[in-house]
DNA sequence: TAGATTGTTAATCGATTAACAATC
DNA sequence: TAGATTGTTAATCGATTAACAATC
């Protein structure tokens, strides 16, 4: 049972190409902040930084840095740093993003067009493939430039679209229907945008993502009486 | 300058009626957790709960879950458990969310619209007050019931709203100058789901959503060759 | 060579879990 | 009273930070 942002859901799974000595997922987070750093480097051409320039241009300490990086190999040159490019093309690889990923989106009410409609997906490397919905008078209409298709066609049409990355952006109470849809038609890791629990087997993924829930820690942030306006 | 998710951005406010010691950031993710649980089992009527109940609901560890109130105060009876409405309502007020907040949201695009329609929000005493967008276009035009006005109307609006919480849903680009706009009108927690790493004094508070990230992180996980569809 | 910066080991810090006396 | 369950202290676990030998 997978579950919960927080919660230690690491698979085992291993790469020759790597060590993969159990990452912590918190470092698994900071990976795809560096990422995110060196894409928007890369428009610089520059060529080598160091960890304590990582440090400086995103807060995280620099020998945090280096110990996330020690989970999959040596990356740098002791007295001269790392070099941009290589260093994002091997962290891409490592995250599985430096080939285009098929998604599939579950949930064509709002947010899901919203996400359908977001180009940081695409610039990412995240390709949504298709559009289910299990709303009959929904399906067949075109959201975007896809046609939303009848969430029962899943497995079919996933044996063609061969995506393991789903979305899930239905009703809470018709999350624990279409994750074990989901998970019978292959998809090994789910976004959860539903603010339910979800059970899935073992092999399978899941992070949630509640906006409730974060505006609710932010709300305990405020001040007893920070009425200065 | 306080960031990321996963940072100790906590402040040191004091609450008269509880012992707030300091609790982890994730112990309050956990609150909101107990809560959601507390107020769907609210409708069955049970009076007392236990915490290895709660464990079993929400596969927080018991000894965690008392470890986590223990931050608050005292809340159950030794032998016999936690009245559960005295509980819910304590945990609410710890949140802060036992009153209806004020909310608004700057950047009336596609996600800005889609959680202005989000029903979870005003479910649980969030409620969208002002809706703001910098594209003179838009401004005038109705989303849902919330007529969209200029950011730079902002600080004398919420003279008035007093919204503390503010939902950031622009582009990257334009996400710091509007955060410096939401600091002046008195905001002091935002939720930011621009990809972009935004600078606020020290008594303000932000929490990132990153969709990429979080797809990026379940990428990692996606086992080398699963095509066990 | 001298200066810089890595990768890694050790030390610190903080959070989770276990254990148990207190008490209903 | 006996059984159950709390709140808290102590033990464990894991993650972050510091330090430094290796090396470019």
């Amino acid at each position: 049972m997978h579950e919960l942002t927080r919660m230690p859901h690491t698979e085992g799974e291993k790469q020759d190409f790597m060590k993969d000595s159990k990452a912590p997922i918190a470092a698994l987070e900071r990976l795809a902040t560096y990422l995110r750093y060196l894409n928007e480097l890369n428009r610089d051409g520059l060529q080598t930084i160091s960890s304590s320039d990582i440090e400086k241009a995103t807060g995280v300490h620099a020998a945090q840095f280096r110990k996330d990086l020690s989970y999959f190999g040596e990356f740098g040159k002791p007295g001269v740093g790392y070099n941009v490019d290589e260093l994002r093309g091997r962290i891409a690889r490592i995250l599985k993003v430096d080939n285009e990923q098929p998604v599939i989106l579950i949930g064509a009410g709002n947010l899901g067009s919203a996400l359908i409609g977001y180009t940081g997906l695409p610039q990412n490397n995240f390709r949504i493939v298709g559009v289910f919905d299990n709303d009959h008078h929904k399906v067949g209409y075109k959201l975007w430039d896809n046609e939303i298709l009848d969430i029962d066609t899943l497995k079919e049409h996933n044996t063609r679209l061969c995506a393991k990355i789903a979305i899930l952006t239905v009703p809470s109470m018709s999350a624990q229907v279409v994750v074990d849809k989901l998970v019978d038609a292959g998809i090994k890791v789910i976004l959860n945008f539903a603010p339910a629990s979800i059970r899935v087997p073992d092999n399978v993924v899941v992070r949630n993502v509640c906006f409730v829930q974060e505006l609710t820690v932010l709300s305990y942030h405020i001040t007893p009486h920070a009425n200065g306006i």
